[in-house]
RNA sequence: GGCUCCGUAGCCAAGUGGCUAAGGCAGCGGAUUGCAAAUCCGCCAUCGUCGGUUCGACUCCGACCGGAGCCUCCA
C-alpha cells in the first residue's frame, strides 16, 4: 500500500493552509471527525458559475475524506440579510425574505445538478440572530468591541495579531473608514451590528434595532454548529481579506483558541481570454488614473458579468462543468469559457464510450455499480491487476497531497486506456471468457470507486429524450439492418450513403465486430 | 503604492534540485476497418527574460518583463 497510516488508523492527508502558507497532515480536533465550514452565497441574484466553484471543490474534499474513513460535517452558510438583498428586493417589489428564499432555492438546484449533494447544514443568518447577538455581547464584555450610536464595531487595536492571515498590519488596512467613519474609533474597525435605517428589516438588540454585519455571521454560526475550534474553513480567495481575517479576529478574540486548523481557499473563475474574475465588478473609473496600459486592460474586464448558471446549463452538461472545475488545481484560477467547456465535454465522452462498451461486454450498467470506500478498495484492488493497482495508487497519492484533482483525473484517463486495451487484447467484444470478464468487472468496480470520489458519473447522462425516443430507436434498428444487408452484398456505395447522411443528421454509426451501434453526436 | 499568487508544447493544465517534464483538446504517422467511426501503438515542450547559488535548476535566490486576486460586506 502506498498510503501511510497515521496514528488513528486513517490515511495521511496533507492540506495547504493559507494561514501557515504550508501543507500539514490533517489532524482533527475530534479524532476521526472533520468539521468543515464554507462561506456560502449572499442570496440576492441567481447564482452564476463562479458561485459553483467552492461548493464543487469542497464537495469533492468531503467525498474524499468520507471515502478515506473520516466522518465529516460540512456547513455552508447562507447570508440572507444584507444591503444588496434589501436593495434588490426593493427593485423587485418583494420582501427580503421572499427574495432570499427564491435565490437560495436557485442556488441549491444548481448545486444539485453539479452533484453537490453532501452539504450537511445550511444555516441562515436570520435564523441565528440570537446566536450572533450573544457572540457580540461576549466581544464587548472582553473589550474587543464597542457600541457606537446604535452600531457595534470590532476594535482592531485590541487584537494583537490582527492581520495574521493576510500579512497585513492594522496601519496598512486603514482606509477612509467608509461612510461610518465618524462612529469608529479607528478606520480599520469593522461593523458587527448595524443600526437599522428607516424601513429596513431589523431585529431588536441591546443596542437598538438593527441587523448583523457580514463577518460576524460566519463566526457565530460556525461556532454554533461546529464549535469554537474546527478543522477546515474554506472560501474563495477573494474572501481572504477582509472577511476571513475578520472572522479570525472575532472568533479568536472571544475564544482564545484557533478558529480553524486549516484555511483552504479556492482560486477564482476567470473568463477565458478576458481579464478579471467572472462576476466581478467592472473596474471603475478610479483605476483610470494609472497608465495607459492599465486602462487598456480594464477595458476588457467590463465584460466579466456572468450569466445565470441555469442559462449556462442550457448549453453545457453538468458533468463537463464539474470536470473542468476539477481539472485545475483548486488554488489556481480557472479559465472558463465555451471553448474549455467544449474540450472538457469531448474528453468526458471517452469515459462514457467505455461505460457503453462495458455494458455491451458484461451486460452491466456502470452507473449502478457500487461506490466502495477506500478500505474496501484496498482489499479488492489485487483482482484488477497491476496496472490498475498502480493507477489507483497514483490517484490516491495525488488526492492525499492537498486534493490534487488534476493528477487524479489524469490517472483516470490512463485508466480508461488500460481497460480499453484489456478489452481489445482479449477480444472481449467477440468472445466472453469468464476469467477475463471477472477481471474486467474488477477494473470497472475500481473505476466506479475512483470516479465516485470525484463526484463524477453518479447519474447516467440525461437523455434529451422526447416521446419519440422509442420510435427513433425502432427506425434506427431498421436503417442499420438495411445497411447491413447492403454491406453484406458489398454494396458499399449504399452503405456509405446511409452513414454519411446520418452523420449529417448528427448520428454517428460505429461498425463493430459484433454489429453496428449508433449514437447522437 | 501595500499584501498574496502565477508565467510549462498550437490551446488547456500537473509536476520535480539530477532517471524518459503527467493528463486533456487539436495535429501527424501506424495497427485495425471494405472505407470510416471507435479503440490501441507511436510522434509532438528544455519549462517568461537576464543574472546568481549549486557538482547539477524548469524546480532555490535576485532583478526585470507579463498576467491574476485582495487592499471597496464579490464564491
Amino acid at each position: 500500500m502506498a498510503t501511510v497510516e497515521s496514528t488513528n488508523g486513517l490515511p495521511k492527508i496533507e492540506i495547504y493552509s493559507t494561514l501557515t502558507r504550508a501543507k500539514a497532515p490533517l489532524v482533527t480536533v475530534k479524532p476521526g471527525h472533520v468539521g468543515m465550514y464554507l462561506c456560502g452565497p449572499t442570496v440576492y441574484k441567481p447564482s452564476h458559475i463562479g458561485h459553483m466553484v467552492g461548493p464543487v471543490i469542497f464537495d469533492t474534499v468531503k467525498r474524499y475524506l468520507v471515502y478515506s474513513g473520516w466522518q465529516v460535517t460540512w456547513v455552508v452558510n447562507v447570508t440572507d440579510v444584507d444591503d444588496k438583498i434589501i436593495a434588490e428586493s426593493a427593485v423587485r417589489g418583494t420582501t427580503m425574505a421572499k427574495l432570499a428564499e427564491e435565490m437560495t432555492a436557485d442556488y441549491l438546484e444548481n448545486l444539485a445538478t453539479l452533484g453537490v449533494t453532501s452539504i450537511d447544514e445550511m444555516p441562515k443568518a436570520t435564523d441565528h440572530i440570537g446566536t450572533i447577538i450573544t457572540f457580540i455581547e461576549g466581544l464587548i464584555a472582553k473589550g474587543s468591541a464597542y457600541a457606537s450610536d446604535g452600531d457595534v464595531y470590532f476594535d482592531v487595536t485590541r487584537d494583537a495579531d490582527y492581520g495574521k492571515l493576510t500579512n497585513r498590519s492594522v496601519e496598512s488596512t486603514q482606509g477612509e473608514g467608509g461612510s461610518t467613519a465618524d462612529r469608529k474609533r479607528s478606520a480599520a474597525d469593522f461593523a458587527l451590528w448595524k443600526k437599522a435605517k428607516a424601513g429596513e428589516p431589523a431585529w431588536e438588540s441591546p443596542w437598538g434595532p438593527g441587523r448583523p454585519g457580514w463577518h460576524i455571521e460566519c463566526s457565530a454560526m460556525s461556532k454554533a454548529i461546529l464549535g469554537p475550534h474546527f478543522d477546515i474553513h474554506g472560501g474563495g480567495l477573494d474572501l481572504v481579506f477582509p472577511h476571513h481575517e475578520n472572522e479570525i479576529a472575532q472568533s479568536e478574540s472571544l475564544h482564545d483558541c484557533p478558529m480553524a486548523t486549516f484555511w483552504m481557499h479556492n482560486g477564482l473563475m476567470q473568463a477565458a481570454g478576458a481579464a478579471g474574475k467572472v462576476g466581478g465588478r467592472p473596474r471603475g473609473v478610479e483605476d483610470a488614473a494609472d497608465d495607459a496600459a492599465t486602462q487598456a486592460a480594464t477595458k476588457i474586464s467590463k465584460s466579466t458579468g456572468a450569466e445565470p448558471f441555469k442559462k449556462l446549463l442550457e448549453r453545457h452538461r453538468p458533468e463537463a462543468i464539474r470536470v473542468l472545475l476539477l481539472s485545475t488545481h483548486y488554488r489556481s484560477p480557472i479559465h472558463f469559457g465555451e471553448e474549455p467547456l467544449g474540450e472538457s465535454a469531448r474528453a468526458m465522452e471517452a469515459f462514457e464510450r467505455l461505460f457503453a462498451r462495458f455494458q455491451r461486454v458484461s451486460g452491466k450498467a456502470f452507473y449502478t455499480l457500487p461506490c466502495r470506500d477506500r478500505r474496501a478498495g484496498d482489499a479488492a484492488v489485487a483482482a484488477a491487476g497491476d496496472e490498475v493497482k498502480a493507477l489507483r495508487e497514483k490517484f490516491l497519492a495525488a488526492m492525499d497531497d492537498d486534493f490534487n484533482t488534476a493528477i487524479a483525473i489524469a490517472s483516470l484517463f490512463d485508466y480508461v486506456r488500460v481497460v480499453n486495451k484489456f478489452i481489445d487484447q482479449h477480444g472481449l467484444e467477440a468472445k466472453k471468457p469468464a476469467a477475463e470478464l471477472a477481471t474486467l468487472d474488477a477494473m470497472m468496480l475500481m473505476l466506479r470507486e475512483l470516479t465516485g470520489v470525484l463526484g463524477l458519473f453518479l447519474e447516467p447522462p440525461q437523455k434529451a429524450a422526447g416521446a419519440d425516443e422509442g420510435l427513433v430507436a425502432k427506425l434506427m434498428e431498421l436503417v442499420i439492418e438495411i445497411r447491413a444487408n447492403a454491406r453484406k452484398s458489398k454494396d458499399f456505395a449504399t452503405a456509405d450513403l446511409v452513414r454519411n447522411k446520418l452523420t449529417e443528421a448528427g448520428i454517428v454509426l460505429e461498425d463493430r465486430p459484433d454489429g453496428t451501434g449508433w449514437s447522437k453526436k
